[in-house]
Parts: structure tokens; sequence; C-alpha cells
RNA sequence: CGGGGCGUAGCGCAGCCUGGUAGCGCAUCUGGUUUGGGACCAGAGGGUCGCAGGUUCAAAUCCUGCCGCCCCGACCA
């Protein structure tokens, strides 16, 4: 992409509006705009990396054996007076009404709607287990939408369902979850602990948080330090092997971790000093297994081995990737901006023609442009007329991995400089060299 | 919802106390000089001063009401 042709206003003030690095670095670089309280537009920026962020949930989710589909926006009020939830859920629920006076509202969560989906064509134990799952907006009208789109009112969620013929069957269910989240968050470069939680509104008696470590986190959490050490499961985990699954949640779930609202005192207190870890942390996901609490009311049955119907078992497995993307800056920054971990950067390279308007340079420049594009490297090339500091501290604060820096002197004697903006680290090297390492 | 604060050009702000018809920096546009880490000179455009009432010869400024936004708390992906 040529930035002469892309839509990227950057801002070189900080917004008096936004407090938190993650806030004002996303509207610094022009990810985002408010729109309302807690209601913001994806420029293009913003959006190539929530399309990341979401693609790589994707891929962990079919992993795990999840199936995706797309449920609605709008949801009909007498699905959530069958499950009683119409009245229990509040003014966090945004409510409106059709030109019939039908009540509808924006739904928050999808349990209802995805138990009528389910029990409209399920009707035997041999069509489980499933677990379906869809990345959609949902709108939850907090009493205080914050810290940009970290928490805000419309956000994007990946919400799946699991159902299950029993408690056994949901056990795996939940722990295909629970291993398909850690892979998610490793992959965006983040260390996610999965923390006993409070269940909420959503109910159930089991639930894990996963929280990663941010001094701007919102809940306060307490855990084991030699979480922070843990190694990620395998992609080549065998999601169909309920020991093998229950052995990796065993083993992340042996130590104590525990937001504040099911911290235990004295069990914390049982830790050894030196590895008790008090911190501030940031939820980016939520699971839940909560038995027939939707399945019962709503009739969610299907004919168990011996023909007699039985209540399907559920749990719901959440993840807010417009919050991910905040959480990953709120983890990877530094003063001159964003740090993207190369598997969510909005583009893969800046190219940076250090002056516009020299033939030998331009011709080089778009030469690099077109090879690497062709071969299906991501390219944003700063072809405008800026001055050079301009074009560095851009692309320090949009954060792309790499900065290919092409000039009149480099080009004299056929070099150009490839830049790693993790460390700042400069490599001085031929134009085919840095294409075929920006390739590899 | 309770507490605090803010609404003046795209962004950041001054002006308000003490009313006299709107200003600064950045950004934008034009021309020129520049160009290896956020250039300089000259000129230009852009504002229902959040909205509605009121007081006054006169309101960004004073009074009343409303709306919006931010921050701190109780709630949540």
């Amino acid at each position: 992409m040529r930035l002469s042709r892309y839509f990227l206003p950057i801002i070189k003030e900080t917004p008096k509006e936004a407090e938190v690095i993650s806030h004002r670095l996303m509207l610094r670089a022009g990810m985002i705009r408010q729109e309302s309280a807690g209601i913001y537009a994806w420029l293009p920026l913003g959006l190539r990396v929530l399309d990341k962020v979401c693609a790589i949930i994707r891929e962990e989710q079919n992993r795990a054996g999840a199936v995706e589909l797309l449920m609605p926006t709008i949801q009909s009020a007498d699905l959530w007076r069958e499950s009683g939830r119409y009245d229990d859920y509040g003014k966090e629920m945004l409510r409106i009404k059709d030109r019939h006076e039908r009540d509808m509202l924006f739904g928050p969560t999808n349990e209802e709607m995805v138990t009528e989906i389910f029990r409209g064509s399920v009707r035997s134990y041999r069509q489980l287990p499933l677990n379906l799952y869809h990345i959609q907006w949902k709108f939850r009208d907090e009493v205080r939408p914050r810290f940009g789109v970290y928490r805000s009112r419309e956000f994007l969620m990946k919400d799946a369902y699991s159902f299950d013929v029993d408690e056994a069957g949901a056990r795996h269910a939940y722990n295909r979850m629970f291993v398909a989240y850690l892979r998610t968050y490793a992959r965006m470069g983040l260390q996610a602990i999965p923390m006993q939680a409070d269940t909420g509104p959503i109910g159930g008696d089991l639930s894990h948080e996963f929280i990663i470590l941010a001094s701007t986190g919102e809940s306060q959490v307490f855990c084991h330090q030699d979480y922070l050490g843990f190694a990620t499961p395998d992609e080549d985990v065998n999601f169909d092997d309920r020991s093998e699954l229950q052995g990796i949640v065993d083993n992340w779930t042996r130590l104590y971790a525990a937001t504040e609202e099911k911290h235990d005192e004295a069990a914390f207190g049982a830790i050894d000093e030196s590895s008790r870890l008090s911190a501030r942390g940031i939820e980016v996901g939520h699971i839940f297994y909560f038995g027939t609490k939707y399945s019962l009311p709503m009739r969610a049955v299907v004919a168990g081995p011996d023909g007699q119907d039985v209540p399907v078992h559920m749990g719901s497995y959440g993840i807010g990737p417009s919050r991910l993307v905040a959480a990953i800056i709120e983890a990877s920054h530094d003063e001159g901006g964003i740090v993207w971990p190369e598997a969510i950067a909005p583009f893969k390279v800046g190219l940076i023609n250090l002056k516009r308007g020299d033939a030998a340079t331009d011709t080089a420049c778009d030469a690099l442009y077109e090879k690497l594009t062709r071969a299906g490297v991501d390219v944003l090339y700063d072809d405008s007329d800026d001055r050079a500091g301009a074009k560095f501290a851009t692309m320090d604060l949009i954060g792309l991995p790499w900065q290919l820096i092409v000039g009149p002197k480099g080009i004299a004697d056929n070099t150009v400089e490839l830049k790693r903006r993790t460390t700042g680290e400069r490599e001085v090297l031929s134009p085919d060299a840095a294409v075929l390492k920006l390739i590899g």
C-alpha cells in the first residue's frame, strides 16, 4: 500500500481525552476514531490489526473443533423471555422497538439465540459434541465506558457455545477452549494466565478468566509467579484426546491464580512469599461451563442412547478481539509508539523513501515495493515528500516490525538498510538480500 | 448512579474573573527555498464560541435549563 493512496490520519499531539497508553496510541496512529461514548469507528490501519487478531482466533477455534457461523446483532426479546434473562439483564441491555412496536434488543451475548438454533436442528446425542462460534459486534450499555476500545459499549466478541450430552463431555469441551485460548494469546505475543473467576450474569459453576498482567488493568489479580514461564501447548495437541487435554488443563490450574472476587487470602498466603504475584490485570477472555441453565428452560434436548430426551450441557467462551488490540498495545509499546508482534502487525514492513524526487531512489523504492508486494509481503510504502524524520516517526508510531530504508547514499553503492522495530538494530544489505530476508 | 472536570477552527489551547463583535501553536492550501531523524520564508482558507432561553444598547464572557465528553468509584469480553 502506498501511503499517498491510503487513509492514515496520524496525529502528532496527544488527544486530551485519552489517558491510557493504548488509547492514546490507537488515536495517534489513526487506528480508531471515537463517534460517541464507548463507540468507535475502526479506521483502515486499526481494521487490519483487528482482522489479524480475528484470523488467529479463527484458526485456533477451528483447530479445537469449533464451527463458525454468524448470528445477527438484533435479537427478539421473546427469546430472552424464555430464559428469563430479559428481566435480569438490566440497563446494560440496549432495548429497542421495531416499527410494529415489537420488543427487540441489540445482543450483548448469544446464549439464547444459539440455543434456539441448536434446538431447531439437533435431535440426537450422536450429533454431539458440537461447538458453534461467531465473531460479531455486541452492545453492552456499560455504566462507564473507558480507555478507548478497551471498555467500549460496542465491541467485537468471539463467542463460542458448546453442546454435549453429559457433564463429562462438557468438561472436555471446556478443556478444548481452555487450550485453544492459551494458544491464541501466545500467538499474539501475550502471556495470559487462566484464573478462577466469578460467573456473573452468564451463570454456571466452572469458569476461568484469562488475564494478562498490565499496570493499567482494571482488576486486581493474585497468582503464583511461575505462571509467567509456563509453556504454550503445541500446535499438534490432539483436541479429541480427553486425557491429554485434561493433563494440560490440570497443569495450568495446579497453582494458585484468582481474580479479586474469587481471591482466597489463605491459599495465596500458603505460597512461598517470593513466588506470590499480586498485580493489575486485563481480562482478555472468559470461559464458562453452565450445564443446563439455558437448555432446561429453553428445552434444548437430545435423545440419549437409551432413547430418552436429556437437556444438553452447555458452556460459553468469549474473547474480545477489539479489547485484545488494546491489550496487545498495553503489553507492547515504547516511547516511539506501538511495537506490533509480527503476527498481528497491520503491515510487515514500512518502506521509507528518504528522498522522494531523487530519480535513482524513487526507482529503487518502486522496484522494492513491487517485488515485495508481488511476493505477498504487506508493505506500507511512505512515498510522501515528508522529511526523513517525519517518516521515521510515523513508522515508529504505527509499529511495523520492519523498516526498509532507502536513500540516495545507499543506492549509490547498491545498499539499503533494514531496521527492526523491536530492537532498533539496523542492517546494511543489498536490495535483493533485503527482499529475500523479508520474504523468508 | 455518586464525586470531580471540560466543551472556543481538524488537533492542542488562550480569551471568560472585569461584556464592546474571536486569537495562538500545530495541521491544511498556494508559491518558493529545502530534504539521511518531526525544515524554513511569504501568503491564504477555515469558527452557528455545545444547544436553548434570559439579562443588556451590546454576550464566547453574566444568569437559568438542557445536551455532550473525559477522569475517579460501584459493574463487565
